[in-house]
DNA sequence: GTCTATATAATGATAGAC
DNA sequence: GTCTATCATTATATAGAC
């Protein structure tokens, strides 16, 4: 909490935020140093090299998430996490890297999906609590399943559209929930199957019988 | 189908294929040009761009893609038409290269999408007339959500195996299907609801009355 | 068609003054 | 801490000989 802080340093990383986030990470020092009102050796002084300068963004970008208190994921799945981020308050850009880190990978992204994925987990086993989500017979891969099916599909998404032009998160979330819900809650009431028959063979193949078991022959 | 296309040309394009492949679009002309034993000059003599080999190099993919028998799409998903492509005969540098584009955007990425997403349509149709698949409110919207999200969840999956090093395609498509079989086949035959509240709620606020129709104050 | 040699532009990073 | 000036590298693309 030095006062310093609020200088040259924080500049150039929100800086860096927004244009990550904006032109990706193949973005150059010389537009960021523009950005932050600094010369591009200043960031090097400060953040070692460029890849220096990501990993403070990301550091940043993880405290920032971890630390925060997000509401239950709910039917509409770990894309809430990122429009609650998005949605209002001053972390609009945060939620901007945030998406464009998970989008491009790299070493913060890995963690986001981990943190979406407890999340979702949590919220599941909530649900079954209550009676309003059925059990499972592997929560965490069911957790696991649901949380990066669908961020692939948001980050699908995501790309088409920053395909097209600069993209606007809330616009994005928005179009993108309004193409899912329906398939989503149609396939998460009922499924597609009309019968058990695919689950069953495979949870006959996967379960051994106690006859099966200790036959290792 | 002149025998110069059996000369440099080809051998630019192949060469191409893999590179782009392996180490992503962002690899420079003089490796590719290395590989097919021709200057970086030549490259650019026949394509005129790197991008224009790029686009030589979507063309012939989507070229093959598009006039490949393919099997029906079944409860796998749209991953078993990148594995099939994948699988055994020469086309296998050509599966890693779409799924290298899928990742990584582009032209190409988009026409793939489309291309499996109709595939998926037209199996879960041929599932519902068969009396396996249950029917959907709108099945277009369905399959694409379908395809949409198990090809995201897939090319989530190859971009975290590529971070850790090489990838091997028949590697990565049999464990992400270890992965996602069980919850999938869980998820398709009964949901994650326990009763129909959230459908009906939206089909409710979705689907006018006859009341309602009409009136658009 | 294919090459060597080069032009031109952009990059990340450094040196050293202030 | 911050700058100017510059270096070294790499990139795509071009010019012109053969």
């Amino acid at each position: 909490m030095r006062s310093t802080d609020l200088s040259a340093r924080a500049r150039i990383r929100e800086a860096a935020l927004v244009r990550f986030a904006e032109d990706g990470f193949d973005v150059g020092l010389r537009a960021i140093a523009s950005d932050a009102g600094v010369s591009p050796a200043l960031i090097v002084h400060h953040f070692g090299s460029k890849d220096g300068l990501r990993a403070a963004c990301d550091e940043h970008v993880s405290e920032v998430v971890t630390h925060l208190k997000l509401d239950s994921v709910g039917p509409g799945g770990p894309e809430q996490m990122l429009a609650q981020l998005a949605g209002g308050d001053e972390h609009a850009h945060l939620a901007a890297y945030a998406v464009a880190s998970l989008a491009a990978g790299g070493p913060l992204a890995r963690r986001l999906v981990d943190l979406m994925t407890r999340a979702t987990l949590e919220s599941l086993e909530a649900g079954v609590a209550q009676g309003t989500i059925r059990p499972s017979r592997d929560p965490g891969a069911r957790a696991r399943y649901l949380t990066e099916a669908s961020l692939g599909h948001l980050l699908l998404a995501y790309r088409h559209a920053r395909e097209a032009g600069p993209v606007d998160l809330a616009t994005l979330f928005a179009q993108h929930a309004a193409n899912v819900v329906g398939p989503a809650l149609e396939l998460f009431t009922a499924g597609i199957f009309t019968d058990d028959g695919y689950l069953r063979a495979y949870e006959a193949a996967t379960t051994p019988t106690a006859h099966d078991q200790g036959d290792e022959s």
